[in-house]
DNA sequence: GGCATGACATTGC
DNA sequence: AGCAATGCCATGC
């Protein structure tokens, strides 16, 4: 597994017990191979749709060496954010082409290969 | 505690 | 379809 459930990490959150970086970490950890989310996707996922920038800014602060699958959190337009980073944006397509999910003229097709997180999963 | 910052999203041209 | 203007809100100073 990658930890804690969904739920559990926005009850976390909603808590207080874990920062919103924290969370976003967790739940970026939930996007599976083969699959890409949008930031805004992320935080509505965390109980906060209109934090979208946040997660960007979470993501920002993680270490070049992190396990946090940052590569699949892209633009809900498809588009990748980072494609103006001359290191971080080569690198972003590549691992996700790698991971089987193609990239059409700097996009990736949202309808087709967006993150559904498997709400069936919620506890009693 | 107030103010500027930013890997976004949405709307209006 | 593409671009500019606005709204958002967690972080850090």
């Amino acid at each position: 597994m990658q930890g804690p459930s969904l739920v559990d990490i926005a009850e976390a959150l909603a808590d207080g017990d874990v920062g919103f970086r924290m969370a976003v970490y967790a739940a970026v950890r939930h996007i599976p191979a083969g699959a890409v989310a949008g930031y805004g996707h992320v935080a509505a996922a965390l109980g906060s749709p209109r934090a979208a920038r946040q997660v960007g800014y979470a993501l920002a602060a993680l270490p070049p060496e992190t396990d946090v699958p940052w590569w699949r959190v892209i633009r809900s337009d498809g588009s990748i954010a980072l494609q103006g980073d001359p290191n971080r944006g080569p690198l972003q397509a590549a691992m996700l082409r790698q991971e089987g999910v193609h990239i059409h003229d700097h996009r990736v097709d949202m309808a087709r290969f967006r993150w559904r997180p498997d709400l069936s999963i919620r506890p009693a």
